[in-house]
DNA sequence: CGACACATGTAACACGTTACATGATTTG
DNA sequence: CAAATCATGTAACGTGTTACATGTGTCG
């Protein structure tokens, strides 16, 4: 849903193209949710098919220009007049991982974090180079991207304390009780 | 990949049926994720044909159970392996739709801002009440994903604010130019 | 000239999701 | 007895993703 509804809003302004709606979604996105230019292309298919949008003229320079229809723009209101967070949270994979972890037979919990956490270290430091080279740029929207992104880690990082903390307290009192 | 993995982790302590999967599925995430019963057996199928799980004798009440291989195992140890994080973060709604907002012209990020923040806020709650509930169940995973969903979400209001905030000052910046 | 960005598309597949069908067993 | 839970499955579909094929234009 997401890039059906990110492809319709890019084209509430005017009629554009393949190329150019894969290109604006990677500016709008500040490279972090670069698309497949593939993907554009049958994304664009399947809003014909629904209705959504018409292949009108081409261009001067021959490229096929995508209009949005009244469909679409119907379909456009609605994600945005609808909440994201309606029901349940879309699966994580790194909440789903480590509790797993946790009740696992054989995989070491402490060790997943502590790999996670590397990991989401490694991803900070990304974010935040980028955010350093971007400023100046102006670019109020990557810059608001990155803020967004780097609390998200910082989140999961103050999670993953969390249960290793737990952990490592079970665990004593458990060698506690069988040392006696 | 996240269901997939999960039923390969369950399935390491001892072979198990699908149905049975469902219900620990359910209760290690604690009725958060809750996966459909259908979705369970595809995705065993998917992994009998990869020769991750072989369908085994049936129990005494005659439900199949499944057994993990070692190329199941050897999957199972890649994922806990290999960290999540890894490149691009997965494609995340809200912020996708709160940057088009700022961009789409006849929409008003403030007023999608104030929608997903109302259904914020109800999500929270509605873990907030959960947690109260659960406390007092030891159930140790519940809580600790319950706190992950918390924080999550704690850190998206934060993050609607700091947008707000930025899209407001524009604008009066704007319209003080404009009226002068 | 060679590499690279521009530009459009197709084929195949993985994963997830919903809805439907069917029947046994349990429990109020 | 009726309803709910247990239990297994199928069919159809939507979205996303990758890899491949193909061609034009541009720039060093």
């Amino acid at each position: 849903m997401t890039i059906r509804a990110g492809l319709l809003a890019l084209l509430t302004s005017e009629p554009k193209y393949g190329y150019q709606l894969k290109s604006e979604f990677d500016n709008d996105t500040a490279g972090v949710w670069s698309l497949n230019v593939g993907q554009v292309y049958t994304t664009l298919d399947r809003l014909e098919r629904d209705g959504c949008v018409v292949a009108g003229a081409t261009d001067a320079d021959g490229r096929k220009l995508y209009h949005l229809t009244s469909v679409g723009r119907d379909e456009l209101a609605t994600w945005f007049a609808e909440p994201v967070a309606e029901d349940a949270p879309p699966r994580d994979e790194l909440l789903i991982k480590i509790l797993l972890a946790t009740k696992t037979p054989g995989v070491d919990a402490l060790e997943v974090i502590d790999l996670e956490r590397q990991a989401l270290h490694e991803m900070m430091r990304r974010h935040r180079r980028q955010r350093l080279r971007l400023n100046g740029d102006g670019d109020l929207t990557a810059d608001l991207l990155l803020d967004a992104l780097i609390a998200r880690i910082e989140s999961s990082l103050r999670w993953l304390d969390v249960v290793e903390e737990r952990l490592v307290k079970a665990r004593k009192s458990r060698t506690g009780r069988s040392a006696r």
